[in-house]
DNA sequence: GGCTTAATTAACTGATCAGTTAATAGCGCG
DNA sequence: CGCGCTATTAACTGATCAGTTAATTAAGCC
């Protein structure tokens, strides 16, 4: 009885409580699992008050849904101009985002071929992103004639996957994908992978020297791989 | 009237009908979205005959999932042993299965770490799985020191993303996934990221021919490129 | 044909859940 | 202090839905 006495009414407090019980019910439920109770319970709010802030549950999870995805929207301009480092880059920023990448697969699962959400900035982003990747392209980083919009299909892929499919990670690795020495293992092996896309012109080269012992070439690609060890960059 | 007057029972004919209708419903809908009387319509049975042949609605649904793992087990035995082309056959084989691939992102981002089902099987064929990886490793086909779960845990990343998030393939491509153009171009594409992750040494030998002119290893990679044009996989 | 069993139909039930209605009370202003 | 507005609480409502109960009837056997 003491403590609502002080009941204080702050509207803007109210919402952003809102905001974020409804992040993680939308994340680890979706919308139709989501209890309109649930996430006011977790808000410490009457429930009448999601209406009143933001109308019908649904616009609520629009809400949501906007919110994350302008949050990561930064993500293909901030990645850095090389290959291998913007996929650890996306896999790093987004990818281990777990809230994100969830809402993702439940905006997936759920679209059954609606429109999306801010389609066309989102679109917008993702040709953005394929013009970084044609000027990469240009330079002979990457090879003439691979597709670019399936390379950068891969590599959503790629950072994705891990959070979208949890059980199999779980089931072919024995490992959370939410474990950082998981993370730090799949950041390596990105890097590993996109150098091995993209550098293949200076690695012809350092080749080529070694050609009579034909076990050396291999041996000199592993030395390659060692510059992923880039500490710091996962704490 | 006059058709019911020719109600014929047959117990195994409604089981299949349940199951048939049960893959469709699950798959479009997971578990708690799909209803009960919806799967009932679709097979043109009453709904009594759910709970008579399966149980309860849990029950079903373990059932549709045990069926869909198991009609795909043999993706791995039957993979080539070339990694482009068991990566190409991942794809297609089950990267290209709507319902296999939803289910299994049903069971995602349903299961909140819980365990799944046929766990010992799945287990054991994904380790299979990586088992043969290194026998490419040992040959040579890929590089020492890289990581052989995380590697086949990209191989399904790369051919399951597609039908896993839809929506950002139409976003970035402009195509539906099931789209037989777009599968196409997947499989390609996957042969050629195939080929060069693994073909190294026989790219190697062929561009340091040509070193003398910087432009024409590109050429080459190109035509090392050229291969996957495999007419008849894809219809 | 009669009887028994099980496959099938139809209706019912209690719990859940988004949204609605009614009431209360905090806050600022005059 | 009173008033008006709005932020907040509490209870209600009608629709949905998995599962259950009751009844019917097809099929096989004697």
């Amino acid at each position: 009885m003491t403590g609502r006495r002080t009941l204080v009414r702050n509207l803007n407090r109210t919402r952003e409580k809102i905001l974020a019980a409804a992040l993680a019910e939308f994340s680890a439920r979706g919308f139709a699992g989501a209890r309109v109770d649930a996430i006011a319970g977790r808000a410490r709010v009457n429930k009448r008050m999601l209406y009143y802030c933001f109308g019908a549950k649904q616009d609520l999870y629009r809400e949501i849904l906007r919110r994350k995805i302008a949050e990561r929207a930064g993500l293909i301009e901030s990645a850095p101009d090389d290959f291998a480092g913007a996929l650890a880059h996306i896999y790093l920023g987004g990818g281990t985002d777990i809230d994100f990448v969830r809402l993702m697969e439940w905006e997936a699962i759920d679209s059954g071929g609606k429109k999306c959400i801010a389609e066309a900035e989102r679109r917008a982003l993702f040709e953005k992103a394929v013009a970084r990747l044609r000027v990469l392209q240009r330079r002979g980083s990457i090879p003439h004639g691979v597709n670019l919009t399936q390379l950068f299909i891969s590599m959503l892929s790629l950072a994705m996957f891990p959070l979208v499919m949890p059980q199999l990670i779980r089931l072919i690795h024995g490992m959370e994908p939410t474990d950082p020495r998981f993370m730090r293992q799949r950041a390596k092996f990105l890097r590993w992978l996109g150098d091995r896309l993209e550098k293949t012109t200076e690695t012809v080269r350092i080749k080529s020297r070694r050609r009579r012992n034909p076990v050396a070439p291999s041996q000199t690609a592993v030395h390659r791989g060692r510059p992923f060890k880039k500490p710091g960059q996962l704490a």
